[in-house]
DNA sequence: TGTGATTTTGAATACGTATACAATCGCGAG
DNA sequence: CTCGCGATTGTATACGTATTCAAAATCACA
């Protein structure tokens, strides 16, 4: 392995010289500057990393904890997550679902492993994160949120995006109507289900119980779903899925039966990730900016960790609901 | 930030006595171990990753490079790798696509931030990848291969399932086929063309040079192709797509003109993704065991990790055709 | 040419941990 | 009761870098 020391011999410099090179360029003659650099290159040089984060304390890391990288919303996430800190000369580590992830990644920052945090994943349950983030741990919560932690929360309007849905299923004369969502704990497919089920009990349609379905986020256990619904003697109209990946799911229970959709039933998913307006789906859903608030999560994050004790910051992005093919067809024109 | 040292003195013992804690519990009296134990706990003690990094020359992190996020078969990869890793006690970093992720992986070795890199991603133009390996860095390749480079490699029988794949077409009497390939400097799309179309020229059937198509490993690009043979005079009978994601691409063109799968032409992937098998694609393609070869990659990088210096080893699993909705469909029973 | 101000550099030290080596302790054999 | 050995523990040091402080060199200007 070669040191500062090596270079600092080669180049007939002390080792201080040949950090200051690194640290404070302005600060040396231009003459000593180059023969540093000529000795650097020479040798090859790469300063150790963990020496390096010992003495400054930071690590140029940053950590992602994502729930589950088979539902292709945080892949898309990660994709903008990963730009953007590379591009802010950033890594990442990443964490995977798996019972241990929230713990490993405050591990992490306790071992000064990471500079911060990006949490997708965060529930109220969570007591070590609430507690590391009252002791001002860099940390910033994305998409999941949990109103009562002090720390930067980027979201988007859930409630309102599920009251969106309803407001269109009501003006399709749908009535009958089913919601299927993920797991209670996060914040995400409550909000979106209370601002859904409360618009269509507002109008007097309310969701009977057998119709409201609650398991995990995912593509199986929402097509087992909606096979269940699909086997009710009155079939809903529409199926209203927490996320794109559940309502593929159910698109996918609908053919396995020769149904389809809009034709047998509409269907309208959450998140508007890529694959949703691919035509084998063309899937009705509602449009969060996922990457718009994964970038402004990384920089929450990256000014905190700049920036220490400031007040936390609370963003929530606005929903759009995008009208494909899984409900009516889109307006002409 | 509390140190060994802090431990060291609440419980009564010298600092190397807590950390032999830690390396070396069988050294230590039970007594004293209890000691140190109770004062790291009051303390909240963790070690420093960086001061630990710069003593032992292990990080406990493992650099990932994949090539697109948005590709499912990445997020695959990626899934089994974290998990796996992680059950080892490695956190993993990640590189993803941009031209630097190369560079960045391989100066990240050097610093000694990471221990080793999994590449799914290499090519044989990377003459620093080359170099780091001839340098004995501790790197494994996984998915994409470069024959001449000496070091740990996983793959699967790509030729072998280009020309499965050509058989099952020729098998059913598919003559006229085209292939949309994707970066021709990469391994996989090389070997399962030339692996199909060796098998359709020796069958008597060359694909002639306008239906073999080479762009970048994309669902757009793709369905651009899929168009354009769609737009031919005499459209192909069926499909050859390098991987599941540009398969996925092929089908999409097909809906978006209004015709199907295996109606109006057929349609094979490579991989088989999860997503390959959902309804709404059912798609015919060749199966690799994306999840075992990421665990052998594993497994071999840590091997090497431990035991450097040991001869590279180079795993090759086969493929399997996987027949769906896509093509025919399967056999009764 | 001398003086003080300023720039440029080097020597010394600290970051937190792991470990080689030395010191101490307890205990059984002689 | 002494010697010697193994089991525990402490002391001292090194890992590679950043930074403080002081020394040396340079410069502006009279």
């Amino acid at each position: 392995m070669v040191t500062s020391r090596d270079v600092a011999r080669l180049a007939g410099v002390s080792q201080a010289t040949v950090s200051r090179v690194m640290s404070a360029p302005a600060k040396l003659s231009p003459a000593t500057a180059a023969k540093v650099h000529a000795a650097m290159e020479e040798l090859g040089y790469v300063p150790h990393a963990g020496a390096q984060a010992m003495k400054t304390r930071r690590t140029r890391t940053i950590g992602v904890v994502v729930a589950d990288l088979t539902n292709p919303f945080y892949p898309e996430i990660l994709d903008e997550l990963t730009q953007e800190l590379d591009a802010a000369g950033y890594r990442v580590v990443l964490w995977n679902a798996g019972g241990g992830s929230h713990q490993d990644a405050l591990t992490a920052i306790r071992e000064h492993a990471v500079d911060g945090v990006i949490f997708t994943t965060a529930t109220e349950e969570s007591v070590e994160l609430q507690a590391a983030v009252e002791k001002g741990s860099p940390i910033v919560l994305i998409n999941r949120v949990v109103d009562r932690f002090e720390c930067d929360q980027v979201t988007s309007s859930n409630r309102a995006g599920g009251a969106l849905v309803a407001d269109y299923l009501l003006s399709h004369n749908k009535t009958r109507v089913a919601f299927i969502g993920g797991r209670q704990n996060a914040s995400t497919s409550r909000d979106r289900a209370a601002g859904f089920l409360e618009r269509m009990r507002e109008a007097g349609h309310p969701v009977p119980e057998e119709l409201s379905l609650h398991g995990t986020f995912s593509h199986d256990v929402s097509a087992g779903f909606m096979e269940r619904l699909l086997s009710l003697p009155e079939r809903p109209q529409a199926v209203f899925c927490a996320n794109d990946y559940m309502a593929f799911g159910a698109l996918d229970a609908l053919r396995r039966h020769g149904l389809s959709a809009p034709r047998d039933c509409w269907i309208v998913g959450y998140d508007d990730v890529e694959m949703a307006a691919w035509d084998s789906f063309s899937l009705t859903t509602v449009r969060q900016p996922s990457r718009e608030m994964a970038r402004a999560g990384a920089k929450l994050l990256l000014e905190r960790i700049e920036s220490p004790g400031q007040p936390p910051q609370r963003r929530e992005f606005p929903c759009e609901l995008i009208v494909r093919g899984s409900t009516t067809p889109p307006p002409r024109g």
